[in-house]
DNA sequence: AATATCTGGTAAAACGTTCCACCAAGTCAA
DNA sequence: TTGACTTGGTGGAACGTTTTACCAGATATT
């Protein structure tokens, strides 16, 4: 079956108010349900693999020594223009690519940068990933990542395999109940590691995170100015600094006008988790007018958990969250939330990686990038307060 | 500072209803603070590194040859028990990890398969790569990802990378626009590759997917047995096979009823993106009354697009998605969805990439993995019919 | 006593690069 | 003509492993 490009149909986002020629996507149909039987076997022979082409392959065929050839791909050395294109034709032609791994070993460079991180799945870390990937990426190094399902034993796992070859860098989220016999096994080997959005007590790395403390700060103190009074925290892992600095904030703009940050419920990140958590606090404290959410993803559940016990967000009770994930401006109501920049994460994450990689000996950095209150829909004066 | 756990407070779900003492909150927000200035620089030294260990170190300690060490490390060759129980001993000792390049390059063995997606932002990407990990974890491979944000120049940049290194093996979701070349150049540099959910024509490779056509004509006939006859198709990317599958499952849905299914709208794989189309389109086409979105994300977008045009979803306009991703059924309503397990990808994926590489001779497989219609709120009859 | 077999281990050649020391031939100045 | 310098390149040792061939000594077999 032979194909160029589809029919314009549909290649435009315009509608289509003439009548169509469907004959394409019939034919389509059918050769889709006969290559589409669950497990069928389709016999196309595999060739045989040719050996891969070598620094040898390319030096025998042009002529010159592995030397030569080395010295021309790396632009070093001294070679006539003569040979140097020569070398370059021929390794085109049988389609040499540079071992990577040979090379490193031999010079000790290495421009593979990996990221562990908690949660993949979890909007605003993917949009981290794919920051600092862009940064990084411009500078010749290659991001990988390895998601540890917020599990110390299997990023203890991890972290063996990463740091077995070796590595430009370490990018790290330490998961929930790392113990200091990890941090310290990274530290004897990775000599470039940034930790990112969880510091680690002690702060053994330069670290990359977030103004936590403000911006739960800020998130409380806003939902005291519009009169709120019964406050609850909800969400985030047991035992990080991170959650401790959230509830500090929480505790500090709390105390300041005299109400009591007694109601402090941690949940798992996801949204399941958030909603059923909030149906409990709620029932539990029904008096409670507002969620300080630890993060979007549990605001988007604790909403959901709400609007099952048949509250409204932002009228009976008002919910804010942390991070400002894309989906957040877009739900029924839009999300108050304290605003990171997951790109800024980004840029910073990979200068501070460059930066130690440059100067190895400077002492270690503790950065944390500032946080906005956006303020949406979510939150609203509570029931009774005239806005 | 010194901290041992945290006080009991918050560090069970249940609630707190006595007093408590906050004292503790308020030290940390006093330390958060000091730490927290932005760029503030920490006067720590970091440590010069000591070099890192080689199976030389370990054998020099023991007093034994290299391949002695390398032996014991391996479990291979006649080694007394005496002296395996030293070398252990001395490489814990030292801490000696292998060099996994050294190793790869010598033995010619390979423990790392690469993962280059499309969009990880992508919840259901996320969960495909979260599950074929902990497959191929267990038997010992390492996973990592590239995330190619659907670009194919990049794509090309990454897969250069990535081959550069040998690989165990490559999954591969291509990227939109991949052109032949690129495919042939894989082929040519990757004897063990899977792509997986967009086919490729030609199939090329072994190829794990889902059963596109299947599930669009499921989702089409739903809404088509509610009574709903005028139907639009929104979302996919342009000129993939993926694509092409589903619209011809919706054609052929809506055609087998007498239906015209003229209304096709490609739209990017955001929320953003598709509540703008929904938006365009509803108003071109407003007696439209069903939506079959092309994944889950894009149903969510169509979703608040319906909404911001006052209609209300499950009853003015039926919406249907693909994917069935966790936040689905938690959405108001709660999204009728074409299931697709990625649990069971991420398993076939794996048996794929191991059988691939215990037979490199066997003829090329494409599995497309059941689909399963799950009906849920955001579909119903249309206006006029009762229910 | 001669031979075979087993036991525990070593030496050295790879793997595909990089990089440094070196070389042959040409050029140039005195 | 000699010495110094430049140009264009080569040879070979490393990098940290694995793996094969081999060896010395002990033990068993005839």
């Amino acid at each position: 079956m032979k194909r160029q490009g589809l029919p314009k149909l549909w290649c435009s986002s315009a509608s289509l108010t003439d009548a169509v020629d469907l004959s394409f996507y019939l034919t389509m149909f059918e050769e889709a349900t006969a290559e589409t039987i669950s497990g069928a076997v389709r016999d196309q022979v595999t060739t045989v693999m040719p050996p891969r082409p070598t620094i040898h392959t390319v030096a025998d065929e042009a002529g010159v020594s592995i030397s030569t050839v080395s010295q021309v791909l790396r632009g070093q050395g001294r070679i006539s223009e003569g040979t140097r294109r020569k070398v370059l034709l021929i390794a085109k032609k049988v389609g040499y690519v540079q071992d990577r791994r040979a090379s490193a070993m031999r010079s000790g460079e290495c421009r593979e940068v990996g990221l562990l991180i908690h949660n993949i799945r979890n909007p605003f870390n993917a949009e981290v990933m794919v920051g600092v990937n862009s940064y990084l990426e411009e500078k010749g190094y290659l991001v990988f990542v390895l998601d540890a399902l917020d599990d110390a034993v299997r990023q203890r796992r991890y972290l063996q395999t990463m740091l077995a070859g070796s590595l430009a860098g370490l990018l790290w989220v330490p998961a929930t109940g790392t113990d200091q016999e990890t941090v310290d096994w990274v530290r004897a080997r990775s000599s470039t590691t940034v930790s990112l959005l969880r510091p680690i007590a002690g702060h053994p790395f330069d670290h990359v995170g977030i103004d936590s403390t403000l911006g739960a700060s800020l998130a409380t103190r806003h939902l005291l100015d519009l009169g709120h009074r019964k406050l609850a925290f909800l969400g985030g892992d047991h035992g990080s600094e991170t959650i401790i600095q959230r509830i500090g904030g929480f505790t500090k703009a709390m105390i300041s006008v005299g109400a009591r940050p007694e109601i402090v419920w941690p949940c798992a990140e996801t949204k399941a988790a958030a909603m059923e958590t909030t149906v409990s606090l709620m029932t539990e404290h029904f008096d409670v007018t507002g969620l300080v959410c630890n993060c979007d993803v549990v605001a988007a559940g604790a909403t959901l958990g709400l609007s099952r016990l048949g509250l409204s967000v932002g009228q009976d009770v008002s919910v804010t969250g942390f991070d400002d994930i894309e989906d957040a401006r877009l739900w029924s109501p839009p999300l108050t939330t304290v605003a990171v920049d997951p790109a800024g994460i980004g840029r910073q994450l990979a200068a501070s990686l460059l930066e130690r990689r440059a100067n190895s000996h400077s002492p270690l950095r503790t950065m944390n990038l500032p946080v906005k209150l956006q303020v949406r829909e979510s939150s609203g004066p509570p029931k009774g307060v005239a806005r």
